[in-house]
DNA sequence: GAATATGGTA
DNA sequence: TACCATATTC
């Protein structure tokens, strides 16, 4: 028996519309510790991991570890049809093959349903080593979201290169360049005094050496659509790791999106971005 | 001679946007009593009643009853040339094969005249009878709206059960199933006192006996293009009798739409509706 | 935050 | 042509 409710469910709603772009088809996990899921996206070249820790519900209860394989397409069709202020409550029975979506409305006028068939996905569930990363930098998710953005109207890769100075974000494309630098902030007091600068939205880098990779803005566009999620996208980096790029869920948990770099190549287009799995 | 003054034009121009996508041409039927037209859907299978009283015009002037054929596409291309704040009139000489939509601004400064040529349109004119339904709902206009819309993201048909506690909306496809309960409001009084409920905003349902009813949401959904039209819907069930799903206009009158239920086929999917008409 | 208006897509 | 998604406004 499963039953985790969710008072803030459009945070669920956010999540799949988040990852629903990226990934076909995923099992959620369910334990006593949270609700969680990995997976590969359908290229298996990125991979996300999800988490909602089980104190972030209101209600959690999971009798036993249940792995639930779901199209992420019908899913997010299904929590469409919540409204954002909605109660959520994700339910299933032992042994069913099918899941159950129950959403209140704050008012508790209009209670709605959805079943869900459950479909068998196999899926490797990966270790995901915790690293150490050569420097972290941490930026308002919608300046790095607009940034993505921009780039990718000039070219296919960034360049991501991080000194202790800041940040700058390059392509190259058939029009011409572009090259973006967000220093780090380090006016955070007066900043707080005028009420233009949050410390939410600086740019704040943790480094221990610099760094510069090439990633397919392609990932990272799809990435981005997780920018509702947090004002805040933790972008860590280390050569010869995948890039983790993390929007943190208030109080709850975070969506990870991991995508390895871009080899260097001083010839020409190689479309493939090198695969996270051999 | 005909002439129709209406202050409040934005409601002519919504009550052409709720019913041109059902109907291509139509008569509509001038007499002393009011401006009002009905007419089938192109599949024959929904009937559109459409009334505004004479009381509800600035001016009303009709000196004979007259039929005047519409293709409601160009009407509401002309309409749409109208401000919303605009003062609109409706001109027909006795005999003429034509039409006069005349736009005043606010503030008299622009003035534009729309003439349209009337088509031959014959159409039976259906009497209605005033039934007893066994179940009407009101709702509000817009909850009804995202109800349907919801629903058609899963299945075709939404089968309607009214009971004294609330309505139900069910609805089932090929990726699950869907329910949709909205409870009868019982607390208006204290929804008053903490503004959040306002009586509008209630479902308030008046049975006589529960009933149950399918339909195909496709109809539903273009119905409820009328939303703009009226805060409440409402929706009058009974067994093997057309819904009537009812806009009112305020001062004026009403948009209804009748659609004939689907006969539960135990079987397969059989898609064509039941004519209203045999 | 909600509703509406507009533009793009299917 | 109709629907959806986004952008803008209240």
């Amino acid at each position: 028996m499963l039953e985790l409710r969710l008072v803030q469910g459009s945070l669920l709603k956010k999540v799949l519309e988040s990852i629903k772009d990226l990934v076909n088809d995923a099992n959620f996990d369910c334990s006593a510790t949270g609700f969680s899921l990995q997976a590969m996206d359908s290229s298996h070249v990125a991979l996300v991991a999800l988490l909602l820790r089980s104190e972030g519900f209101e209600h959690y209860r999971c009798d036993r570890n249940i792995s639930m394989g779901m199209n992420l397409g019908n899913m997010s069709k299904m929590l469409k049809c919540a409204g954002n202020d909605d109660i959520i409550t994700i339910k299933a029975d032992d042994g069913s093959d099918t899941v159950t979506f129950m959403f209140e409305s704050p008012t508790q006028d209009k209670i709605a349903d959805f079943e869900m068939k459950l479909m068998d996905i196999d899926s490797e569930h990966l270790g995901i080593p915790e690293a150490e990363y050569h420097a972290i930098v941490r930026m308002p998710s919608t300046e790095f979201a607009r940034i993505c953005k921009d780039l990718s109207s000039i070219g296919d890769s960034v360049v991501i290169s991080v000194t202790k100075e800041g940040v700058k974000f390059s392509t190259r494309g058939d029009i011409g360049t572009a090259n973006i630098v967000c220093r780090q902030n380090t006016t955070v007091d007066k900043a707080c005094s005028c009420h233009i600068h949050l410390p939410e939205e600086a740019t704040v880098i943790e480094m221990n050496e610099p760094v510069t990779l090439t990633f397919a803005l392609r990932y990272m566009n799809s990435f981005t659509k997780a920018t509702p999620l947090s004002n805040t996208v933790t972008i860590s980096l280390s050569s010869d790791l995948p890039v983790v790029v993390e929007y943190k869920i208030a109080e709850m948990g975070y969506v990870r999106f991991y995508l390895a770099p871009k080899i260097e190549e001083d010839g020409e287009e190689e479309d493939k971005p090198k695969p996270l799995t051999d």
